[in-house]
DNA sequence: TTCAATAGTTCGATACTCTTGAACTATCGA
DNA sequence: TCGATAGTTCAAGAGTATCGAACTATTGAA
């Protein structure tokens, strides 16, 4: 957690998908495998890449359950080292159309 | 405004050079030209890139004044659309150690 | 144990994006 | 009109994303 930054944080949350699978993982309360909180129409490399971004930028955290692997928010930590900083972001994401949580990454 | 998104902004502030012009112009108060916020050690190319994709992401504008383009945050506007959300991300950059300003963005 | 099924990861090729020097444009003052 | 200043645009190389194919790990059934 000493090593998250808050580029690594925003660039994380920066494309829809993975913005969806943090929503989707926090709504839920707990961990869900990846596939269940990803969008059902993304190839599944694809999807391992987004959950490897999500962990490396300190969002998630992973672990194997049997065949799975489920994954939860790590929103109370990133809460003590950015104070505000998940709750204006997600209530940012629900805020917004829900159509564009479909939409191609903006750049 | 209307087409601002939050993927679009959270991009535009996963960049160190862009979190930094932004941190300079809400520091300064009053506009400034487009060399004065950013970090001396950048190409002018560089910059100039920088600052359109704060502009299209809605986090600043621009204006022309005489031989230089000066800059203004748009934080007002965005913090009634994301309400928290700039100043979540303000904060946190603050708190950040100051060398991470410097550092390449982490991907 | 072996086999098949499920859930993710890794690899590699293509496509897209970022960075930056060079050339270009706009504005102003001499 | 010329030169200086401030940015923008262009193009090439480097870097990154996407996604199908192959691979790995785990489980449960035969």
């Amino acid at each position: 957690m000493s090593d998250v930054t808050l580029e690594g944080v925003l660039y994380a949350l920066s494309d829809p998908v993975r913005l969806d699978i943090l929503r989707k993982l926090r709504a839920e309360g707990c961990p869900l495998n990846c596939q269940s909180a990803a969008p059902a129409d993304i190839p599944k490399s694809s999807i391992s890449h987004h959950y490897q971004i999500l962990r490396e930028a300190g969002l998630i955290r992973s672990e194997r359950r049997g065949v799975e692997v489920v994954n939860a928010t790590r929103c109370e930590e990133l809460s003590k080292r950015f104070p505000g900083l998940m709750k204006a972001i997600l209530d940012a994401a629900e805020a917004k159309p829900a159509k564009e949580t479909k939409d191609k990454k903006p750049r």
